[in-house]
DNA sequence: CCTTATCGATACGACAGCGTACCGGTACGG
DNA sequence: CCGTACCGGTACGCTGTCGTATCGATAAGG
């Protein structure tokens, strides 16, 4: 994961609140909103799971909209951003291995934030910012470079559609069939849908 | 448990409640889902809204859960079962430009549920019955009649697909435009994805 | 070694929502 | 014409959670 310095004050008793704590913080805030929803997030319910006390997630974050927007921000998903293997099919067959790994968790918690994110508009900034944004952005790059090189043509009418396909069907498979959309299902459907689309045979 | 004989005493008091008067209960709380999400939808709020009192509601239904169940169920989706034209292109367009109406108002209750639909299993079952099941099954059906008439092959890898994209693309252009997926819009999907995808060329 | 600041634990007030109880009014059935 | 049964309104108890305040304990710094 995301780390500065393995300084790893990892004694006994800990003092101040180091990064990695925070992030202990986040993770608690992640895993209770996966399980029980944001609606049913309780403070109390993320101080145990992270063994602090109610006083030090007060201390920190005036509002339980603020801690879990400032969790969902610090949720950061490295690893997409350097994918470049000079042919689109290459490049969205990587974001799809790597989507299906983190499929569940990340389906789970777009789930659990659903409405709550129409409410609190801090919380849907921090939303968009920390996961849409990035996953998007990085396939309409890859879009746009896959332009450039001249794979498709400019105005290929499936190219507006290639972000939302995957995102779409990332969440749309656990409704339907009751499971996580995994690497292999994921798999299928680039193979079978997304790239015949873009006119992008399997053996080129 | 539904109606009776539409007896329609709309004279100017009611006095028993009769399955206008039902409905208008469900019409209530598919509002209040719709607009507070599940999590803040309170039996006060409904019962202001159908303007009745808490006492009828709790008469009528044992929780809220079974409340918001019931209204599920009597979510009715009648339209879709009629469509068969003759050809998949064309019965998927008259899906998709019956889905584009309602988009709107049904992504938002799918939304509103979100994870509560996780925790209840009443709830989930009625939310299955009621909303998922009748459209997927449905597009389930032209696939298979499509097949029966030898237009596309039976084991089409991209077949399995067709509702997968169709569900998911209606959710997921809420979360990345932040608008809805009207007609239009899912017609140009259509044209430019799925169609294609399924080796359907469009002037064929 | 002593001061200081922060952490963990807990108790507390405030508030909102669920579900119940009661009470008066009003339409139906005989 | 009268009893019955149901509806609407409201008050109430209960629970759960937010956010605050207080207090002892413990690690950092001089």
């Amino acid at each position: 994961m995301t780390s500065q310095s393995a300084d790893a004050v990892s004694s006994s008793r800990r003092s101040k609140i180091t990064p990695e704590r925070e992030q202990e913080f986040y993770d608690a805030v992640c895993e209770q909103l996966r399980e029980h929803g944001y609606g049913s997030l309780t403070m109390e319910g993320v101080a145990a799971r992270s063994r602090c006390s109610k006083s030090t997630l007060y201390r920190q974050w005036k509002t339980k909209p603020q801690l879990v927007a400032a969790a969902l921000r610090a949720y950061s998903r490295t690893g997409l951003e350097d994918i470049d293997t000079g042919s689109l099919a290459d490049d969205l067959r990587a974001v799809v291995r790597f989507a299906g790994e983190r499929s569940g968790r990340d389906t789970q918690l777009m789930q659990a934030l659903g409405h709550a994110v129409l409410q609190d508009e801090e919380l849907r900034r921090a939303l968009r910012e920390a996961v849409v944004d990035p996953e998007i952005g990085v396939i309409e790059d890859m879009v746009r470079r896959a332009v450039e090189r001249g794979e498709i043509p400019e105005d290929h009418p499936a190219a507006e559609f290639v972000s939302a396909q995957l995102l779409g069907v990332l969440r749309a498979r656990p409704l339907l069939e009751g499971c996580d959309a995994d690497t292999p299902y994921l798999m299928r459907f680039l193979e079978a849908c997304v790239l015949p689309a873009l006119g992008l045979a399997r053996n080129t």
